[in-house]
DNA sequence: CTTCGAAAGATCGTATACGATTTCGATCCG
DNA sequence: CGGATCGAAATCGTATACGATCTTTCGAAG
């Protein structure tokens, strides 16, 4: 029936509620409750929430079930970090290898953006990412695409937690479109430099309100 | 009962199967025959399953199952150039806040590894895992260090399957005493460039192989 | 009033069972 | 002989059910 695995709905579904701050930090999950909710078994919803672990998104207890991870200004630190590391490296040498069909893609990915900051409704989130993961996938590198996701997602807990969407929606759409320039027009270097700029700019919006 | 949980077990069980080459690349995961084997059913199976997914060594497909996820020489290119992008780093920044403990620790596991290397059993893998994240969790950054742990992990796999222990085993023992001298000593810089040249080292040996 | 302990309730974790899907093999048709 | 078709077997995926563990409650003892 349907096209998606029960798993992977699941595991988007729960995944949303957490970054966008429905299911609140220290939170615990309760399995029967929230298979009801989703009208499934625990079976898949637990496949899920291994997954979301291994993401880093919920820990584990022991006979006590899962329950949602906590934020913190240090994990905050290192996230971005991480980012910094593989990110801008990643973007530049998939803006070497896209195909003219990435690139067109990625444009699309770029206009979704647009129109969902425009509109500002609730898949903001999910069309950023579309976006960002569109620069990196050309890489042709499963396995940092695959980090990346990962990455830009615990770091949109932080954004969302502590970020006002006010008045940085203006940059950020005007750094895409720098970036996207760039690595469209296969210029490697800049692709990295603006990365890079793009990352630190929200770390630092970050610790201004962590003070 | 058991001290750990069962899906943690089984995880490790099958993880070691496949780092080792006993579940060959290509090769379809039996649910029912690989649970019944373990004495397990397959609700706990598949929540390893879906945490090895994650991990990078088994892809599944929609109503098909698991399968053990293929080597390529880009893929090992892809693992060893992110550890390069992160292990150094982390196991410095591990190196300034070691605690004596943690010294000690790693002490510890560095033995432990050099009687496993002696010994040429099975558990070098795990022996040699240990020790490098004895390395890199002193750094407090919980997530950096499972990341560590997941590209160790991918990254053995290409050695298991293309590297033989001889003459390898004399100068990795030669890295691992200088590395941890330099690591326990609290020289951050020496470590970085240590754990660098250990991996780059790795590399050098899987890409003649590799042709 | 506080502390301890036991019983009841809530929650977790997994074995079992079964419907759904895929794979395999044999037969039929072109 | 090659390819399609259909039924049987194998395999997957998950709902249900239940034992195990943890949490809470409540009463008794100090």
């Amino acid at each position: 029936m349907g096209e998606r695995a029960l798993p992977d709905v699941i595991y988007e579904d729960v995944r949303a509620r957490i970054v966008s701050g429905a299911m609140e930090p220290g939170q615990p999950v309760r399995q029967d409750t929230l298979a009801a909710e989703l009208g499934v078994s625990k079976i898949p919803l637990r496949e899920a929430l291994a997954r979301l672990e291994r993401d880093g998104l919920v820990v584990s207890h022991r006979n006590r079930g899962f329950e949602v991870r906590g934020l913190s200004a240090e994990e905050a630190e290192e996230v971005f970090d991480l980012r910094l590391k593989i990110e801008p490296a990643a973007a530049a040498l998939a803006s070497r290898r896209a195909s003219p069909e990435d690139r067109a893609s990625a444009g699309r990915a770029l206009d979704a953006l647009d129109e969902a900051l425009q509109a500002g409704g609730p898949d903001v989130s999910d069309r950023n990412r579309d976006f960002h993961l569109a620069l990196v996938r050309p890489s042709g590198r499963e396995l940092t695409t695959q980090l990346v996701e990962r990455l830009h997602t615990l770091a949109e807990r932080y954004v969302q937690a502590h970020l006002e969407p006010q008045g940085r929606t203006a940059r950020a759409r005007a750094e895409h479109h720098d970036l996207f320039d760039a690595w469209s027009a296969g210029r490697p270097h800049s692709v990295e430099t603006l990365v890079r700029s793009h990352i630190s700019g929200a770390l630092e919006d970050l610790r201004r309100q962590l003070r």
